[in-house]
DNA sequence: CATACAACCTATAGTTACTATAGGTTCAAG
DNA sequence: CTTGAACCTATAGTAACTATAGGTTGTATG
């Protein structure tokens, strides 16, 4: 922590990661190479830690890399609107609600076949649950 | 076709499936090494087509290899009773549970920087989204 | 019966987003 | 100066397939 800048696990601290996680990141350049010490530590500073939260505050938000990569653009390069990002967001909005409707859709399954099974048999052969995954 | 055998590529279209997704099941061990031609070709039977219909309708609820696995104890062993079978069911439904609560907060908080943003300013100075990511 | 070509065979690598391991080096405290 | 935590690189493993390459078999048609 000396005199601003930041080591490797100093980092994934600051942004909730593990050390490992940052070295991926770095190799699928969405962290870039930071400058090192003379025995080959990274040496980051503020603006590693910034982005790094970004990244993963993203993430959280059930971003994929990819989409990630698109949204980093917004710190890389000027002249961007806003209404690009809102765009991605609300692109990623629509596939969550997707796969909520999915799994909806599952649990609906699920929870017919158990109902249907009183469970107390001591065999299968009449299980409503075996019967829908098996039978036919 | 021949007299109650299958190829390996008929089998994958009853269930569903890719050839290639066959093979893999067999190499985890999900399916059996079914019976060869002369030539080295896998010869299926009605007995292999349920066993597939099986583990990909538990594959379309969302069950796991792993889970699957157990689920494929009640064709392959006797002395199993529904209340087995019922009890991983419950618990497959609890982990869908979970994770659509996990989307259901992942989808509120992408609305709410959504209909925070307007999306109409020519620089993401001001955008919600994009400060709710990067800023602090 | 010969040939063409689809379907099959094996083995291996790629996908996503990390995590874990091994084997060695550097940094900081005492 | 020594110790031990933290760092370094490179590689393999995770889940559940999918894709590729390069070769062989099966079958329909001439």
């Amino acid at each position: 922590m000396n005199n601003n800048h930041y080591s490797i696990g100093q980092l994934a601290k600051k942004a909730g990661c593990k050390v490992e996680t940052v070295h991926y990141y770095e190799k699928i350049a969405l962290m870039p190479e930071p400058p090192r010490s003379n025995g080959g530590h990274r040496l980051y500073n503020m603006s590693h830690i910034k982005r790094l939260n970004y990244i993963r505050r993203s993430r959280e938000l059930g971003f994929s890399i990819e989409q990630i990569r698109n949204l980093l653009k917004f710190i890389d390069e000027p002249d961007h609107c806003c209404g690009e990002i809102k765009s991605i967001a609300l692109l990623q909005a629509h596939e969550i609600m997707q796969k909520i409707n999915d799994l909806e859709k599952l649990k609906e399954a699920l929870n017919k076949m158990i109902t249907a099974c009183k469970g107390d048999d001591m065999t299968i052969d009449n299980c409503p649950i075996f019967d829908a995954l098996y039978k036919n």
